[in-house]
DNA sequence: CTTCTTGCCGAAACCGGTTTCGTAGCCGAA
DNA sequence: TTCGGCTACGAAACCGGTTTCGGCAAGAAG
């Protein structure tokens, strides 16, 4: 008599087996296979009995005998970089949620590594390869010109990007258009009556931050504003580089009364550097930014920003993957989404003009060098 | 000629196999398998001829055709919970770095999976489980009474609980001992100079939290003094609730002058509840905390806390873990860390005595209840 | 000089799947 | 009725490993 149940005696949990399912039917286990993998040579009638009775007794491939063969094991790779502090650590979970969403539906399952970049990271990915733990990957973080993707298309692994390219190729990808976000936020604040606006990006290695500073020089075309190449700032990937970069702007002949920022986190910075001028956000500075990151809501007033759906774009991310793997063209897996503004506090009507704002910072700057003395008067 | 390099013909990246290396050396693969596993019948002359040709060769064994007979794939499992919103989002990327450096220099992968607790999160495991994706899990934020371990002892599959369980069982585990931080905190305000210090407690359901009270109170009578039990709060794992528990302490007759908490989440809402009644952290009310979150910078004054090195947590627990798998008994595998104190601006003297700040409240309370027609004189 | 161990390794079965190959049966056409 | 072509399936090889089994040779014991 077969082992059917519980545990065998090599103390694995026994399964129900392709033979046990053949066995059950009387057919070769070579038919079960190819019923349930839907090869052209067997009949309906046939195709159905297999299915059904499969299912019936649970039977579930085992991935890892079906890799063996077929090199595929139904597994996501996601390798992770590391050595950029903080860079994903606010969206690593929700994205994670929406991934393995997708996946588990799909009956994949996700590989995660962490590495550096460079080097290191493409050796992670073809281990991951070689190994067959992973059938494809989810490129994050999309640089302008990006060694993963040459990586895995010199491998001819499958793969998708969070983010696009600045030469498309032959890949796929999903992405939010950030681009609109920016047009969006000079319009929302250009409505509120500000013309010298603002504008610091991010990384130029990253792709999204040419995009973004093409949306927002769109917005200002739209609302009819110059863009003064003065309040353009690049590469603020920190609060200490947006706090910097706001300095710089209110030190100004002309501050701006409004900031859009390509990055919450540098966004952050424009607190500090306000209040070191006297400055309130939201009424002497409007600021809007883009990520939706928790800490919007953490200061005051909360920072208002285009809110990305971490955990859609890794629902979205996943299934791409698992089409492109399924051999589906790359041309056809390409999708975007919007982000979703949300309103805080930190934009508004201006309170003061420009040449105010100037006055403002120098009246206070000369108050605050003579405190000391007066404190000790 | 048999294929070496490159690609085969079927498109799969064709590989170093163990035939290959037997052929090679002229041995059967079966010998080769047994040299490398150090099985017992092997000459130590071949086994380090067997040893040098299959590194010259680059050999590595794939795992899935290994696990297909001997049931493990070389996979950490990690199942997070997802319906605890922004639970792990803080550690979750420095964690996920700490497994996955330990993983990879072993080997190793990691499978992750996302899921809603209870029996969801059950069936998730199981599914792993059987499909030979992680022969054992790591099991983050342990609960007091921890249904994950009964399950993962029930199937028998080797696991390690980041955290510990009320009665330990038959099982291994890491764990930071936030109850000597709790102590150390008491002892640190105290020395300050405080001595009506208040307790504001995680969520009953953690494990942890039992264990950081009991801290709590050791660290109390060994600076000689009284908890009073209207200064001990509990299940405050967000900043609304602490800022609740912290609003709460204020109102009574005797406020604290310090207050110890035992998650940094819950006391960030210390900030705004000390401002709603015109105090000052830091110098009307002293706070020290526990876990190193960022946002612990982002305050003003700086959050002073007891830092939890979650990549080094995650280092740990997958070398135990492994370890585990490899047939060590879990009674050995148990280990225990620090957390660091990060000192910031939020603890220091007391500027107010307890009546002082009572005092403060009130005056404030009635000036604030007074503003309203103020405002409009 | 036999005989019995013992150490060491080759051969082959096995794990759970996929895929190739061959053929039995059915069909329609001649 | 016979033949050719298809359809649908069984049998077996195969994937890359592990593990069992059995046997050869060398050394120990008698």
């Amino acid at each position: 008599m077969k082992q059917s149940r519980g545990t065998s005696a090599s103390g694995l949990p026994s399964r129900v087996t392709i033979s046990d399912v053949a066995d059950a039917l009387g057919v070769a286990k070579g038919t079960v296979s190819r019923a349930l993998n839907n090869y052209p040579d067997i009949s309906e009638s046939t195709r159905r009995r297999v299915q059904r009775t499969a299912d019936a007794m649970g039977y579930r491939p085992l991935a890892q005998a079906q890799a063996i063969r077929t090199g595929r094991s139904r597994a996501i790779g996601l390798v992770l970089q590391n050595d950029i502090v903080g860079a994903q650590r606010p969206f690593l979970s929700d994205f994670l949620a929406g991934v393995s969403k997708t996946a588990s539906e799909a009956s994949w399952t996700i590989t995660v590594a962490m590495s550096a970049g460079g080097e290191e990271m493409l050796a992670t990915m073809k281990r991951l390869v070689d190994e067959r733990k992973a059938d494809g990957f989810i490129v994050p973080r999309t640089f302008a010109q990006d060694e993963r993707a040459d990586l895995l298309r010199r491998l001819d692994v499958p793969f998708v990007l969070y983010g696009r390219l600045r030469e498309i190729g032959d890949c796929a990808w999903f992405d939010i258009l950030g681009e609109d976000a920016m047009h969006d936020a000079v319009l929302r604040l250009a409505s509120h009556g500000h013309s010298r606006i603002g504008f610091v990006n991010g990384g130029r290695e990253y792709n999204f931050s040419a995009l973004r500073e093409a949306g927002f020089r769109r917005g200002m075309a739209a609302a009819g504003l110059q863009v003064d190449e003065d309040l353009v700032a690049h590469d603020a990937m920190t609060t200490e580089a947006g706090a910097a970069a706001t300095t710089q702007f209110l030190n100004l002949e002309l501050p701006p009364t409004a900031i859009v920022f390509a990055v919450d986190i540098a966004a952050l910075g424009a607190y500090s550097a306000a209040r070191e001028f006297g400055l309130v956000v939201g009424q002497d500075l409007s600021v809007i930014s883009y990520d939706g990151i928790p800490e919007c809501a953490w200061v005051q007033p909360k920072l208002t920003s285009f809110r990305v759906d971490s955990k859609m774009a890794g629902c979205r991310l996943a299934d791409l993957l698992i089409r492109r793997v399924r051999g589906e063209p790359s041309a056809t897996l390409r999708e975007t989404a919007k982000a979703t503004l949300w309103p805080g506090g930190s934009d508004g009507p201006p309170r003061r003009t420009p040449s105010e704002i100037a006055h403002h910072i120098k009246v206070g700057l000369k108050r605050n060098s003579c405190e000391p003395m007066g404190g000790q008067a």
